[in-house]
DNA sequence: AAATTACCTAGTTGACAACTAGGTAATATA
DNA sequence: TATATTACCTAGTTGTCAACTAGGTAATTT
């Protein structure tokens, strides 16, 4: 399934632009990369993405840099895993129904379920969620 | 996160085994890799596993295959999973709360907090379930 | 004896996530 | 107008490892 480090950096560094963003004036892709430990040139490609996505908009020169379109209690997680541009997928057919000879396979339901409870999860946790330390901690 | 094919492929087999097994008489590899469509070579190292953790047991010889150890109702898809060794985990720093310079980092509680969900959602479907169609169809 | 099954160990390899290199373009400040 | 600082762009590279393959041995049934 697709929730890797393209997905996590890109919610890490759009949380970081909330957290960190005094008055909505932009915040730089360099602080951004050294404080949440990413490769620079790597999160470099995936704000193309969030930009694309309009979820962030980019000022150049100095003191530029990035800055939220939306309000942070806007901007629910699963907008952020899309723009990644990856899709959350369990299923062996990504969806297509035709694991075993074109039909699917005893198990699909299980997957398809599955992609459908973690979409809704994604969807219910905005940034103000998180900046608010609003999200549960894990039960174990 | 490791939900993968390994995964994916023992819940396979075993619900193979608990929907084709006639009076718990064993059904051997080399049918369930067809039924499935799983290589048969991998399968047998996952099947390694699943013997280890007391999910199958096997029968050696002409007629011979695996069993199931307990009722398909008594076998929650996480034992399958856990069986595998592989974990159901998203953190970016595998449970450790080091990402950012030793301590966890923004967006952990998100996480963790996901591993939980999956872990319950693994916890609360059996092989019947799986059998009967209980397992609801995703909503999109 | 032969067939059929499970059991075991040691490779191989293709894909690709993650990262790197090396630029150009725009803007602010002096 | 020069310099610094930011974003923007394109094209590699590469280490890892999930998934698979090869080629056996051991036990059991008929």
């Amino acid at each position: 399934m697709l929730i890797n480090n393209k997905a996590r950096y890109a919610i890490m560094a759009v949380t970081d632009i909330a957290k960190n963003s005094q008055d909505n004036l932009p915040v730089s892709l360099s602080k951004i990369a050294n404080r949440q430990c990413i490769s620079f040139g790597y999160l470099e490609q995936i704000f193309v993405l969030l930009k694309k996505a309009q979820i962030i908009k980019a000022t150049k020169g100095p003191g530029g840099g990035y800055t939220l379109v939306k309000h942070p209690g806007e901007i629910p997680l699963l907008d952020i895993i899309n723009a990644t541009e990856e899709t959350i997928e369990m299923t062996r057919c990504k969806g297509q129904k035709n694991c075993i000879n074109g039909n699917k396979c005893i198990t699909h339901d299980v997957w398809q379920n599955l992609n459908s409870h973690i979409m809704l999860y994604f969807k219910q946790i905005s940034l103000v969620d998180i900046i608010n330390n609003r999200v549960r901690s894990g039960l174990n």
